[in-house]
RNA sequence: GCGCCCGUAGCUCAACUGGAUAGAGCAACGCCCUUCUAAGGCGUAGGUUACAGGUUCGACUCCUGUCGGGCGUACCA
């Protein structure tokens, strides 16, 4: 519907003889006042600069070019300071809702992003651990923004991205011999800044149960080393699993080193005077591109930082034919992603096709307060056992609700009580509702005819009808902006909508065609619902 | 110190990216189950959108400053 009333307003438009450069982007939105029509534009307002004319006056001179297609647009009004507001006709709703039967699980899917190729990098946490409530923002964030871009038409590959060498993997090496050593009570120190975890534990038990003491003698820590990447590894794929997320790729960052890559990149930044030698180490001249220092790419101990590997990384991406490379990133990488973007624009590539998703820090709150999380010292909470509290669809949901932009507060005890009143179930309910409702109308009719769409005319009905239809726009805007809470928000008012339609107007009991009507308009709000719960990767139940 | 993000109802958050009278959910209070699922609905109360300026027809949204919080500013990832 916008793109024709954009179009019949541009017709309108052609009266002045506008330039190009004069002619703003004819703008429509939704006013949150139902007075105020279905659809509304600001054109006339915009315009009142450059043709030196009170607002109000062009509206008029605009609504009085405009030619329309009366079974689309049953009014336009002028109102307020110039704004023109436009009011579907009821065909057209009509039209919209057998739309939506056609397509049924298709409805909302664009083809905006027809033929474009992304690479989806989330996750990406090393295998130091069981993911925790703080991994969980970034991995349910990543997947929906790729079930959201998929639904605009793109193919989306979702990678993780890991790195098994380097300190952090030595210490838990370190951690788990320790571990091993004790259980077969031999003396072990325990490392400095060791991983405390329970995990470790289950580790090193299975080293024993698999090798006895053949590992004690050793000083090699790369046999605990492997075992614990590789259980963890494991682990971590069963809880993505568990969330509904399944990765495409897991990309080692070894392989950067193999390929040649990571001294290919430090060579060309040296060629290109972006590199250079001091104390030791290879610095990267950030300051070349508005940092205050130059960074580390390469320690004097010969160990590159994550840096380079970062932007060999996303060299690597954008050479396997993406159009486009999309990072979900917490706040704590804000500060490393303008050198990425930064060194892979010195290498050749175009930064613009590398986009960055920053989500805010997600505050635990434990028995009332702020908890600090840290795996190290085995003070976290794993997704798994959020999961074994509240369930996958609850989880997921939780981290959606908001805004990536947001800080989220999770408390532990809210999560906990969910089953009573998390809004999750609000969505679920209205779904199974339906679907009980239409088993009724199954037994007890048998219908024979088509539809008749235009006995819906009352106000829940046609209010209902619209939001409905705003779906594949939703989704768009959604996607476009990688804001996974705004299909929620819609969803919600879908299902409140549905449930004002559920109190005003019985489906059971009424005339039959009526009757027909009403469960059509029913079995399209379950279908639309369900697309959007499919998006977020939460079931939709036919029965609660 | 500097950079990024945030500050909206008692609490947790929305507000279609500059639109018309700032909305939901919890929590509080008062109603509504012989009628398709009360995991629901209706109503009441709750706001100087942190503060002070500015930009314009119009600001929660943009610009400047102040205050408060988070993150970063590492030869840690």
């Amino acid at each position: 519907m916008k793109p024709y009333l954009r179009k019949i307003i541009s017709k309108s438009l052609n009266q002045f003889n506008l330039s190009q450069k004069e002619t703003p982007e004819i703008q429509l939105e939704k006013p949150n006042e139902p007075a105020h029509g279905d659809a509304s534009s600001n054109i006339a307002m915009k315009l009142a600069g450059t043709l030196r004319d009170n607002p109000r006056n062009i509206a008029q001179k605009i609504v009085a070019g405009l030619e329309y297609d009366a079974k689309k647009v049953a009014a336009v009004e002028i109102a307020g300071p110039g704004f023109i507001n436009f009011r579907y006709a009821n065909t057209y709703l009509y039209d919209e809702l057998a739309t939506v039967l056609a397509q049924h699980s298709s409805f909302g899917q664009t083809d905006s992003l027809q033929g474009q190729k992304i690479l989806l990098e989330f996750v990406s946490a090393n295998p130091t651990g069981p993911l925790t409530v703080g991994h969980g923002r970034n991995a349910v964030l990543g997947d929906t923004i790729a079930r959201l871009l998929e639904w605009t038409g793109a193919e989306v590959d979702r990678e993780y991205y890991f790195n098994n060498a380097g300190r952090q993997m030595r210490v838990l090496g370190q951690s788990v011999r320790a571990r091993y050593l004790e259980e077969l009570g031999e003396d072990a120190a325990f490392p400095e800044g060791g991983y405390e975890g329970e995990y470790i534990k289950d580790i090193a038990h299975a080293l024993v149960e698999e090798h006895d003491k053949d590992l004690a003698d050793t000083d090699d820590i790369s046999p605990f080393k492997e075992k614990a990447e590789s259980l963890i590894f494991d682990d971590i794929r069963q809880t993505l699993e568990r969330m509904n997320i399944e990765m495409n790729s897991y990309f080692n960052e070894h392989e950067l080193y193999e390929d040649g890559s990571i001294d290919e990149t430090v060579k060309t930044l040296r060629k290109k005077g972006l590199a250079y030698d001091k104390e030791g180490a290879t610095w990267f001249k950030t300051t070349e591109f508005g940092k205050e220092q130059d960074t580390v790419l390469i320690k004097s101990s010969g160990e590159p930082t994550y840096r380079l590997p970062d932007i060999a990384y996303h060299a690597n991406k954008l050479n396997r034919g993406y159009d486009q490379c999309i990072d979900i990133f917490g706040a704590d990488h804000i500060a490393t992603y303008p050198d990425v973007l930064s060194g892979i624009k010195v290498l050749g590539y175009d930064p613009e096709k590398v986009d960055v998703v920053v989500y805010q820090f997600v505050t635990i709150v434990k028995e009332g307060k702020p908890f600090k999380m840290s795996t190290r010292k085995a003070n976290f909470i794993t997704l798994d056992e959020l999961m074994d509290e509240v369930g996958a669809d609850v989880t997921r949901f939780f981290f959606l609700m908001r805004s990536p932009n947001t800080h989220l507060e999770f408390d532990i005890a809210q999560a906990k009580e969910a089953g009573e009143k998390n809004p999750v179930f609000y969505l679920q309910y209205a779904h199974a509702r339906i679907h009980s409702i239409l088993r009724k109308v199954e037994e007890e009719y048998d219908f024979t005819d088509d539809p008749l769409l235009d006995l819906l005319t009352h106000e829940s009905e046609i209010q209902l009808i619209k939001t409905m239809i705003r779906f594949p726009e939703m989704i768009q805007s959604a996607a476009e902006s990688r804001e996974p809470h705004r299909l929620i928000n819609f969803l919600n008012d879908l299902a409140s909508d549905f449930t004002g339609f559920y109190h005003d107007c019985r489906i059971l009991g009424e005339e039959k065609q009526l009757v027909q009507a009403r469960a059509t308009l029913a079995r399209a709000v379950a279908q639309v619902l369900a697309n959007g719960l499919g998006i977020l990767g939460i079931n939709a139940p036919e029965q609660m």
